[in-house]
DNA sequence: TTGCCTGTTGGACGATCGTACAACAACGGC
DNA sequence: GCCGTTGTTGTACGATCGTCCAACAGGCAA
């Protein structure tokens, strides 16, 4: 009879997806702080030194972990509003509401995320990526916008408002689940739209 | 002639205190990774045993940071309530917008609150400090609100909706100063009020 | 089956972490 | 001036950190 293989062989890409995974994990987990080499490969059930063999070092880990994550949280927002069908305003909300519901409103998610933002100070890379995706979240939500009829002078502003409003209604939303529901959180954010698309000027 | 003294006795709660800013600014450069012991007590000026003299371990004195930082956010707060006169419009708006100015409207405070942040995951009794903080912050927001003469029953959303903006607002406004103004934020938040005291329907 | 390639392991290494403690020295009382 | 109190120092200790690399072994070609 035969030992049970000690470990198998994975596709570099698929190695390199289920390190990022396991590393957004104990971001959620034990917060920037416990994102160490050995509790990442722990999660992942490999052994400590695969990480250096697939990243230039820890700090290249969660920095991948970051883009990975970004790119999880756009991909659901797309597919919010692709499901909202053609209706300007529909989408719109669906794009807004989209956060205070799974995948987005998760405490784990929240949790990586400000793992995140604790190391917008010390990484000038991270703080970089940061304004970059900040400025295409704003971007998307200018479009749609638009589309609703706001005039292009007062765009920018609407969604900077629009992106503080739900920025803090998830926050608060994932950080203390007990005080408020998702539901009242779309009421909130479908009120400021309300006001927004409609001056009562 | 006499050696200069290489140290000075403080008075305990000096000490202490002496201590917990110097913990606010580690954290703030450094993040929650960098607030070791060692970096605390260098930018102190003190030798790290102290440290374990006055705090029963790294941990109670960041949670006595927290504490303390807080403490400093709600005076300010209070304080530019105080001086916006007895008018109850204007005493709700300088609660509003003082956010968006200094004390509160600084990157390195926003940065030793993300490292606070980070550790409500992995520590119940920092999660327990926010809760209560943020429960104690939004009472006096509807106690504001309510001498706007909103009604009653809507003070509870109304209250969550604006700390939800306000702190969407100071946190991008922290994170990236250049994409918008504390101007452009306190406008933002006044149309906000504004919606929110005259209910056009 | 055999042998090569390389993904993977597991431990060594120096640095740094939090904590504890004996020795030192500043300061008030005598 | 001297002494006791105690705030403060500096270091030792074990644990854990990130990084590195020689050795091992799974999987494929021949």
């Amino acid at each position: 009879m035969k030992p049970a293989p000690s470990f198998r062989r994975s596709e570099p890409d698929a190695r390199r997806q289920s390190l990022i995974e396991a590393c957004a994990r104990v971001l959620a987990k034990a917060g920037a702080t416990g994102a160490s080499v050995r509790a990442i490969a722990t999660e992942a059930g490999v052994s400590p030194g695969l990480v250096g063999h697939y990243f230039d070092g820890v700090d290249a880990l969660v920095a991948a972990t970051y883009h990975h994550v970004d790119g999880k949280v756009a991909a659901a927002l797309d597919a919010a509003v692709l499901a909202a069908g053609p209706a300007p305003r529909a989408r719109l909300e669906a794009f807004v509401t989209a956060s205070f519901a799974p995948p987005i409103a998760d405490p784990q998610l929240l949790a990586t995320w400000i793992a995140f933002w604790s190391l917008v100070t010390a990484r000038p890379d991270i703080a970089r990526q940061h304004d970059e995706q900040y400025a295409g979240y704003r971007a998307r939500l200018e479009a749609l916008l638009r589309n609703c009829g706001l005039a292009d002078s007062a765009l920018r502003i609407a969604a900077i408002s629009v992106t503080a409003l739900v920025d803090g209604l998830w926050l608060e939303l994932c950080l203390s689940p007990a005080c408020f529901s998702a539901k009242e959180a779309g009421t909130i954010a479908r009120r400021h739209l309300d006001a927004l698309t409609s001056p009562a000027g």
